[in-house]
DNA sequence: GTGTAATATTGATATATGTCAATATTTATA
DNA sequence: TATAAATATTGACATATATCAATATTACAC
């Protein structure tokens, strides 16, 4: 795994571990809902909460669709799915890990003296 | 899902979500390393990355062995794995969402005059 | 058009945090 | 005891960001 990969994943994960929007993707997961609805729920004005729906929306995590005044939010499993799939990969080791994929000459100093592997 | 609950989970979301942490993980999921080789595929000084490994650590996402003057870093699959399931639980539709726990009364000013369920 | 509801944007502020250089601490070794 | 290696801590700095009040925008109802 590339570090773009690394910066990337980490971006939406960055996304989801704000408290107040890790709350709203657990308000919204079970069907969508529009903005003044979700605001019930929070303890946080009506712009913060604009302000949480844009990141969470521009990073992929949330759908939105647009109906007269208001904004409908939801899920976007996929994306969201996704991202869990790539934190199941890196906690994994069965899958590559960068250890491997790297290098094997990198190791620590006084460690090896006998030749290794 | 209370909002202590919420809290905790983003908190150890938060720690994931740095991108220098996150490859961290992916360095030591395949087996236990010291600080020092953890630090050779890293572009960060020696005093950030001991910065990183208290927080992982602090946060139970590492695990610690000291042995000499060495500080052997693995990942703690338990507390990983945790992590992942509340992650799912919070995306999942077919557990208990905030929506239905909490109230049924909340709903969006005249979309629902009919009167509902 | 006027008023109202829903949402978005702007500007300001406080807080959190990732980073490094420098230094301290710990432990083995000569 | 003195030196060296591995790690931790401290202090400083820059950047990111969560938050709110105030205002703007959009679209419908009268």
């Amino acid at each position: 795994m590339d570090d773009d990969k690394y910066k990337n994943t980490a971006k939406l994960l960055k996304v989801l571990s704000d408290p107040v929007r890790f709350k709203i993707v657990d308000i919204i997961s079970c069907r969508e809902m529009c903005a003044c609805e979700i605001l019930k729920f929070l303890p946080v004005t009506q712009s913060t909460l604009s302000h949480h729906m844009k990141i969470l929306s521009e990073n992929g995590l949330v759908k939105t669709k647009k109906e007269a005044t208001w904004m409908h939010y939801s899920l976007d499993r996929e994306n969201f799915n996704a991202l869990l799939k790539e934190i199941e990969k890196i906690g994994s080791d069965t899958e590559q890990c960068l250890y491997y994929t790297e290098t094997e000459d990198i190791y620590c100093g006084t460690k090896n003296k006998g030749g290794k592997k």
